[in-house]
DNA sequence: ATAAGCTACCTTGTTATACCAGTTTCTAGG
DNA sequence: CCTAGAAACTGGTATAACAAGGTAGCTTAT
């Protein structure tokens, strides 16, 4: 039990409701989501990703188009789906009554 | 990926940091622990708890001691180590971040 | 033209954690 | 003794993240 697995293990299932959050801002590839995770401190590594993004196309939460870029080979673009943003709707609630619970938790020492 | 699934896995990792906060604050025996995190509306079974505790008890974060109940078989009442003080400062300020991972990348909206 | 290098996407195998559905052990009461 | 209930535990399954790769398209330098 050291640090860093902690950390991993507390970011499980959190992953899904940040990738949906930055997709709901607009269109985005892997590479912007990893930028921006990396800018919020949220380390994570494409073979993390790719299988991530393919769950939320699967569940039609989410959606690409192929873009050509004018810098190397075609990038898939993901927006979301009106199903994506009701479920990124219920994802904000599970997330408050996280904290919510920890906090109730926490406050009695 | 249907909403409960989703608590589950946003829950992942976070149920040992609230176990240890939990055994910090005295003697508990599993079933208090229970009722205390249902309380927080952290709903967890014994099949999961168990195996955690155990894991806790094989890192030294925890210890416990046998004690005998008027009303039914013995309990273990679990405390927390020296290691395990150290290590719950380490969660607090784990869980610290990631709240503040998640803030920067919902307040982009 | 071709090799090298970068970018972007994807896959396979491993690990960790939680859940479900049980089992075992101990105590008290009829 | 037998049942009920409390308490601890276990085995099998699912999920998600990681590590360490691989493949394909595009650009650039020789």
């Amino acid at each position: 039990m050291n640090a860093s697995n902690t950390q991993i293990q507390m970011r499980k299932g959190l992953l899904e409701f940040c990738i949906l959050q930055i997709i709901s801002r607009g269109e985005v590839y892997a590479s912007d989501m990893i930028d921006e995770l990396t800018a919020a401190k949220m380390i994570v590594v494409e073979g993390t990703l790719y299988p991530l993004l393919n769950r939320l196309k699967k569940s039609g939460l989410v959606s690409y188009q192929w873009k050509e870029s004018e810098t190397g080979p075609p990038r898939k673009y993901y927006t979301i789906t009106e199903e994506g943003k009701d479920f990124l709707v219920t994802l904000d609630q599970t997330w408050e009554d996280l904290i919510q619970s920890i906090q109730f938790i926490t406050s009695k020492r």
